[in-house]
DNA sequence: GGTATGAGCTAAATCGTTTTAGTGCAAGGA
DNA sequence: TCCTTGCACTAAAACGATTTAGCTCATACC
């Protein structure tokens, strides 16, 4: 049996609501040093845990927070998920990952969770006003680190791979168009590479006879440089010479490919730090440009 | 606000006792079936949702499967996974999957699971009988299918290559030695795999020097046999002519790798259905060889 | 002296279920 | 007629926390 505040009230020999006062510290109330002491002793003698699911239930929700990850993987995610683990349980919260495409009710209901995070909406709740530092900002920014390292290794002309479904690609697609009219550059050329390999052959070799002036592409994530890197090698295609590869957002297995890929790494951490203290609804803090870094290797 | 059992029972002019037991179809309850009909009617009308918080404090525990997966990734993580969710879903239950190392406190007390499934833990919970079909034999099985193709290539000194550290390291050595001692193999080459490229790479030609010998390695999984190809690649090794690599449980990447990587493909998805019957306390389905099966590339 | 005030507590309601112990009524048996 | 039995329900007690509304003193003020 687990050990209750009923039983940490007897011991400390006062009511259950007294204990309640002490060890939440509620704000109001005024009790006496030595009997938060005999409370305090007390819940430490007996191990008192409190039962979430009784203060769940009495709160309306429980202490957690739900993110929603779809399909989406990779070190941006990683630290993501740590930066908003750590300022969540500097709360007293914890965070729960899915990675299913669909909304799954059950689960919902099951958790009844205090916010949930989708990573698949662009804006996430709270971030409302245009430049605040929401989702989209933040990818943003990456998507130009990304770019930029392209345009000042000379390219001119850029295409732009991506899956034909799954989260975040309407952004990312959105975001290179944008980077790329914002600095003067052609607007990008845009290859969609399937799930099946010998689908994707075909759509790089379509893409090369359209695009021969295509000198980089930026992948959407490490995933898609890889396999397209793939398609190039079975091609014939040399990289970077005749045509760079950067990736986005570093995944496992970049580093060991022939040639090894070139990529961005980001680190979301301090954004997922801003994602948990606005899911808490705490008070913002300034944001401050990512950093996110391209990790030079040798396709671009 | 949501809709509670006590609006139900106003609607249906019962008591809350027995939209109770109408809805959990409570064994041992005489109703008449008018009044079945009037409250699931009622429940119908109204959206009643029941509020799984509520149910969990007074059950003790969510309607909650907890499984720790810590390092591990892969399809076969992903079939069990499946399997695991479709079976508790039949009988009213979420899964949860954690990918941290660590077993976090505050999350396990936030959920309350009604079980958890640890993948480290070589004989579940329930699976206590020898031979019973616990995880630790349906890893057997696994192993025995990768280790058999290179014997059936006609390879007999293998090594098997694994990472310094993570789950089921110890299983899976442990299965690859019994395995080959009992088919009157000589032990397996060990060939652990650091985490940096450089300390691979001296590894790998360390472990060459040594064992001379081994024409075939067995992967802990798909990312160390692609570390492994990386490593071989980049020291000139022919792949499979001067050594045969086999990954294990089909990740992401391999098809896409230059050689294709011949790996094992792990459909777990049957026995993600014991395992959730297991946990649920159910009883128990007589245990049929999962298949397992070998994704012929060229590798190995 | 009477009363407002505040300190330091406690009693009890509440969250929404599940489950145990009844309750009232009709039918059946002695 | 009286007692038992079974049917079809209901009342109320949990589960363990939070929180509102008191309650009892002692002190302070007029």
């Amino acid at each position: 049996m687990a050990v209750t505040m009923k039983d940490v009230a007897k011991a400390a020999g006062v009511s259950i609501s007294t204990v309640s006062f002490v060890l939440n510290q509620t704000p109001g109330q005024s009790l006496r040093p030595e009997t938060v002491q005999r409370v305090q002793a007390a819940a430490q003698t007996l191990g008192y845990t409190p039962n979430r699911i009784a203060r769940a239930l009495r709160e309306g929700s429980s202490r957690l927070v739900l993110l929603r990850a779809g399909n989406l993987r990779g070190s941006g995610l990683t630290s993501l998920i740590a930066g908003l683990q750590d300022e969540l349980a500097a709360h007293g919260h914890s965070l729960i990952v899915t990675y299913t495409e669909a909304g799954d009710d059950d689960l919902l209901a099951a958790l009844a969770p205090r916010h949930v995070l989708d990573l698949g909406q662009p804006r996430l709740p709270g971030f409302t006003k245009a430049g605040d530092g929401g989702w989209e900002v933040e990818m943003d920014h990456h998507t130009a680190t990304q770019l930029q390292y392209l345009l000042t290794k000379g390219h001119r002309r850029i295409g732009f791979a991506y899956p034909p479904d799954g989260l975040l690609i309407d952004m990312r697609t959105r975001q290179v168009q944008q980077f790329l009219t914002r600095t003067g550059m052609p607007a990008p050329a845009p290859l969609v590479l399937p799930h099946d390999q010998p689908s994707i052959l075909k759509a790089v070799a379509e893409f090369r006879r359209q695009h021969p002036d295509v000198t980089a592409i930026a992948a959407f994530s490490d995933h898609e440089a890889i396999r397209l890197l793939a398609a190039l090698a079975a091609q014939g295609v040399t990289v970077p010479d005749e045509l760079a590869v950067i990736g986005f957002d570093e995944g496992q297995v970049g580093a060991w490919w022939t040639p090894a890929l070139t990529t961005v790494k980001i680190d979301a951490a301090s954004y997922g730090r801003r994602m948990a203290r606005n899911a808490l609804g705490l008070p913002d803090q300034p944001w401050q440009g990512q950093p996110s870094q391209v990790i030079v290797r040798q396709s671009a």
